[in-house]
DNA sequence: GCTATAATAGTCAAAGAAGGTCAAAAGAAG
DNA sequence: CTTCTTTTGACCTTCTTTGACTATTATAGC
């Protein structure tokens, strides 16, 4: 029962195996999956987002692409603190388990961890208003990123 | 005569029969019993929730579903329903702690991911009246007990 | 060089396809 | 009759798909 966004990612996903990157035509890609071109942009923006970790880049035109770029791994301190602004005072679920199973990707939290990373942001644990919960959400996901990254450091420091 | 529930109810064991989980669609379910949708839920509600032994997962939109996952492990499951009945629908951060380390002595979670529970009930994560801090943290508590124990279980799957 | 045209890709809103929630009505049990 | 459980329905939220319209780029003809 596969969505075509599910299919379509996992087609992606494929297509990039082990490359930094891949090019792509819109047109095509829709072409081969019998949908309208429109529907690429819209699993590029929910399953190849910056939070999940890729960059998108293209050009209109003849001989136009699409381009999917996977993030380079940054400096950890510099990715905490990024991720920190992103998660800002209020941050949506979705957004969240993004970024969640961005970490996993980069093999920062183990699939254990990420899962309970993300049973603390879900939102059926909060009895509140929506935007309540968003605000709460970030709190504790704040805490959480931080330990995170304070696991990964001192790991490092097991590690020698 | 048996109720529409326990119709409901006895259906989804059957499916199930030996599978740890099974998929279904809750507008299909209900248009075979001839019941308004949201009976389904009531069903899972009172005989598949967590105290019951299974954990429920849904999707909206196209191509939605309902997971019903059965724990196994019967000794742990007990010892996750004494846990959640302790913590409640309230709980200070000290109690929290005291579990999430009582739960690491038992090797049930490692170090990494002890500080990361306890990370998601600390008190400066929640800017709130203390007492509702209690109660918030209660239920992001809970969650992330069901994930650990999920976590625990053999045969797991592998979606993060 | 310009310009028109074809070839691409992007945006956004609306429709469609699920599932969720909650409270009130209806039924059972005692 | 009262109380607890079940059932329903109106309304809500989330996710997907499509299509009309827009924007950009390359290139073939002047």
């Amino acid at each position: 029962m596969a969505q075509l966004s599910d299919s379509i990612e996992q087609f992606i996903k494929e297509l990039m195996s082990d490359d930094a990157h891949i090019e792509l035509r819109r047109n095509e890609l829709a072409q081969h999956f019998g949908c309208a071109p429109s529907q690429i942009n819209y699993v590029l923006a929910t399953r190849f987002s910056v939070d999940h970790g890729y960059i998108i880049e293209s050009r209109r035109g003849g001989g136009g692409y699409v381009r999917i770029v996977r993030m380079q791994n940054r400096g950890e301190k510099n990715f905490l603190e990024t991720l920190l602004e992103r998660v800002g005072t209020s941050i949506d679920e979705d957004t969240a388990n993004a970024i969640i199973s961005n970490l996993y990707e980069r093999k920062m939290v183990t699939r254990n961890e990420a899962l309970l990373l993300k049973a603390g942001v879900a939102r059926n644990a909060l009895a509140l208003p929506l935007t309540a919960k968003d605000v709460l959400r970030a709190a504790v996901f704040r805490n959480m990123l931080i330990q995170v990254f304070r696991n990964i450091e001192e790991g490092k420091r097991d590690d020698v």
